[in-house]
DNA sequence: GTCTGCGGGGATA
DNA sequence: TATCCCCGCAGAC
């Protein structure tokens, strides 16, 4: 192929794979059977970064990295969050901390009893769902195969701070957590430029001022195995597809929406007003091992929060769990919220199955109910939502984006007109929000 | 301690 | 033979 035309079909394992000029927008959550292309300079595309938990396997190909998908760390009594969702957790790459894992309490202190346990993705045939990486002098080839049939696990960014901030010990005073808080801001914003916003900014142009999966979680203090943050920005991405046809469609171009849309100016913290990419999730900040039972103020739309806060006298409460609910809560009131729980986004269990093999039954998450849980009463179904935000999204991805459409990589992708736009907007966001929570 | 990439090796179709 | 997975090792963080 030619330079600029890019070839609707490859296969990452082809000879000779073609050469683009324009490509994709990363895409932290691929799902489905997805093939995309990244330029050589993003940085996400050369660390193979991934939300889904990818441990290496080996395929006995030096030119392609094969990687498997773990599944998802769940509690063997699939027990509900206060809100209504699910304990996922991320599980370890590593063989050692993952079995560490295994076993322990389930975070959850509604939970009796509850352990955690993996749950195997067997979304590919029955085989874990595969990534293919493949680099050329030239850009940076993705395939994906299989749909995940698990919940999306936390986010990489989530264990990860945790450790840095040793966030397994108890913080008893919010000073203390806003110092953490304020640390963590300013590591981001300064220490590590180019790990900013992932997947936010999509921006290869310019490299990288992408931010990895590892600070995702910038202020998730979650103590160990218990984040349930359930923030993920990807939620806006990843609900349809799951074949080659509904991949196309993958809405990953979420991310390029404000690339459109004036960034907006409120200075206070309004979920329903931030982009889900940039939502600075209330149990990032407040999931603490010990309950900070005082009298932090909050937003005027969570302070009110009389049931669920009187958990926090208890031990083992955790008072992230009253804010996250009031917060979803008084978002979901909002015509424009997009703070659903992510399993509800997560698009594996509702798909059409792309086996080439073979036919796998897809497995729902939770088979017993699905996972669609009533905490939202404005919502009646994920479809809905999903028809809600895609409508939001789908307008700004197609503008600049005919290209991707023009070979079959309709993922939103930014583009050159657009990208330093998205950009900015997404810092603009990430400040509010830090600076939200500073005034507290 | 964990993540990541690499590679050996066994099992299976 | 191809493809799957498990496992261990080493370097990096």
């Amino acid at each position: 192929m030619s330079e600029g035309h890019a070839t609707p079909e490859w296969d990452i394992n082809d000879a000779v794979v073609p050469r683009v000029t324009h490509f994709d927008t990363f895409g932290e959550w691929c799902d489905g059977h997805v093939r995309r292309v990244y330029p050589p300079g993003c940085e996400e595309a050369r660390r193979h970064a991934s939300g889904w938990a990818m441990r290496n396997t080996n395929n006995h190909n030096v030119h392609i990295l094969k990687k498997s998908c773990l599944g998802v760390l769940v509690c063997s009594t699939r027990c509900r969050l206060p809100d209504g969702s699910r304990v996922h957790l991320r599980p370890a790459i590593c063989d050692k901390a993952r079995k560490k894992q295994q076993g322990k309490p389930c975070p959850n202190r509604l939970c009796n009893g509850g352990r955690l346990e993996v749950q195997p993705c067997r979304g590919h045939c029955g085989y874990p769902v595969t990534h293919f990486w493949r680099h050329t002098e030239h850009a940076i080839f993705f395939q994906a195969k299989g749909s995940h049939d698990h919940p999306k696990p936390e986010a990489k960014g989530a264990s990860e701070v945790r450790r840095t901030l040793g966030a397994g010990r108890r913080v008893r005073g919010l000073a203390l957590l806003l110092a953490r808080e304020a640390a963590i801001a300013d590591k981001i914003l300064n220490v590590k430029p180019d790990k900013q916003m992932p997947q936010k900014t999509n921006i290869h142009l310019q490299p990288p001022p992408l931010i990895p999966d590892s600070q995702r979680g910038l202020t998730c203090t979650c103590g160990p195995f218990e984040c349930t943050c359930r923030w993920r920005p990807e939620t806006n991405e990843a609900f349809t597809s799951s074949t080659w046809t509904q991949s196309e469609h993958q809405p990953y171009n979420s991310y390029v929406t404000p690339s459109v849309s004036a960034p907006p100016p409120a200075q206070s913290y309004d979920p329903s007003t931030l982009p889900a990419d940039d939502i600075f999730h209330p149990e990032e900040i407040f999931q603490l091992d010990q309950p900070i039972r005082l009298d932090f103020p909050m937003e005027e739309n969570t302070l009110e929060s009389p049931p669920t806060f009187a958990d926090l006298n208890s031990e083992n409460s955790r008072p992230e769990d009253s804010y996250w609910f009031e917060w979803q809560r008084a978002a979901g009131g909002s015509e424009s919220s997009e703070t659903s729980s992510p399993e509800l986004f997560s698009n594996g269990y509702q798909q059409m199955e792309y086996c080439e093999q073979q036919p796998y039954p897809h497995q729902q998450f939770y088979p017993d109910e699905a996972q669609y849980y009533q905490i939202d009463n404005t919502r009646e179904s994920p479809v809905e939502m999903e028809d809600q935000r895609f409508y939001r999204y789908s307008q700004d991805c197609s503008q600049g984006n005919v290209e991707m459409h023009g070979w079959n990589y309709t993922d939103c992708a930014f583009t050159q007109h657009n990208a330093q736009e998205c950009k900015q907007y997404y810092e603009a966001q990430h400040a509010q929000s830090v600076n939200a929570f500073s005034l507290l």
